[in-house]
DNA sequence: CCCATATGAGACATAGGTGTATCATGTGGT
DNA sequence: ACCACATGATACACCTATGTCTCATATGGG
């Protein structure tokens, strides 16, 4: 179930065991993601490490799960930009969006249940609104949502889809390759028959 | 902000304060509903009840959150017993159990956030979900949903939207009245222009 | 081979929450 | 007026999590 991001090794041809900072990052998302109130020694239980070493890598608790948000922020922001990279409609950057935000969930999910009072983490999830609002303006200019349709109506069904689609995929009760196609169609068209 | 529920004061005509128990359950859902990690002090606060009255009622912290499941499901089941109770298409049944249930969405979120290990509480859970079931079902008969569409798919946006709803409503950006038809069209239509 | 560095394990003090007991006060009913 | 009872405040012991420290070990580079 655990799935290391590697980034290192590229220079020496051995695989690189990955660094004990990230199996502590990818640790947190997953055990702080499930239970907000779980100890430290469960996260450093599931990195692997000991509970010393990882106070000497994040000395605070609020230290971790700043670094942890900071993370989350970064690997979605990722796939957003990647999502609007190309150009095409609004229609399609959502679709795309959606493709690449969706296999996130567990991030996602992590940003919306929990708090940080950074100053910088408050303002990048600001940028991340601001962003979102912004597509929600091209879906209605080009005609594809009502513009009566509340903002904030939008952007939550948004949201509300990412994390439902990842929870079934994640639940195996939906393939990974339909899960965005009918999260799109889901938040479009609706439920209801045609 | 706070809402008390007076069931007493039938008898005699004086105009009872609520029972310290209610005052506990009601001050229980808002503050663990917002933070599963909060103090039992906090809730005493909220409640406006000293910490000691609290554990006179509810000895244990699980005894508490219990008892709030138990109340929570009492809510729902009456609010969702009421809404089915009107005979009508599933179609009209969705509508009514969106209107009545969209007002206790801190309730329902309760119920999401927080786990009961008691053996009542999660016999009375899996019923709830049996009866979503057999709703999305008669949906289904009806023609109102497409029959490919998993059923859990459905639960999750059923859920989904009274969360939704009860959010935008709370945060004042929906009318009360507005909620559940536009939960409801949500639904069934998404948010694409027809 | 030797050494710098990082890690794991454990001990330790501290803080905060939980649960219990006690006592003074206030309120309602008789 | 009196009494039974509930409440609030306080003190207390207990437990868990947190954060710091020390020490033995291993690993990797020079």
């Amino acid at each position: 179930m655990e799935m290391f991001s590697v980034r290192a090794g590229v220079m020496t041809g051995k695989a690189l065991r990955p660094p004990m900072r990230e199996a502590i990052l990818d640790a947190a998302v997953t055990v702080l993601g499930q239970n907000p109130g779980a100890s430290l020694a469960e996260v450093a239980a599931r990195a692997g490490v000991g509970r010393a070493s990882l106070h000497r890598h994040f000395p605070k608790r609020s230290d971790l799960i700043d670094a942890v948000v900071r993370q989350c922020l970064d690997e979605t922001a990722a796939a957003t930009e990647a999502g609007v990279r190309g150009a095409g409609t609004a229609r399609e950057t959502l679709l795309r969006t959606l493709e690449a935000v969706i296999p996130l969930g567990d991030r996602f999910h992590f940003l919306m249940s929990v708090t940080s009072d950074a100053a910088d983490v408050t303002a990048r999830y600001q940028a991340d609104l601001e962003w979102l609002a912004q597509l929600v303006d091209r879906l209605k200019e080009e005609g594809v949502i009502a513009s009566e349709t509340p903002r904030a109506w939008v952007a939550a069904n948004i949201d509300a889809q990412i994390w439902i689609a990842w929870t079934e995929v994640a639940a195996g009760r939906l393939a990974p390759a339909d899960a965005a196609g009918l999260a799109f169609r889901t938040l479009l068209e609706g439920l209801g028959r045609r």
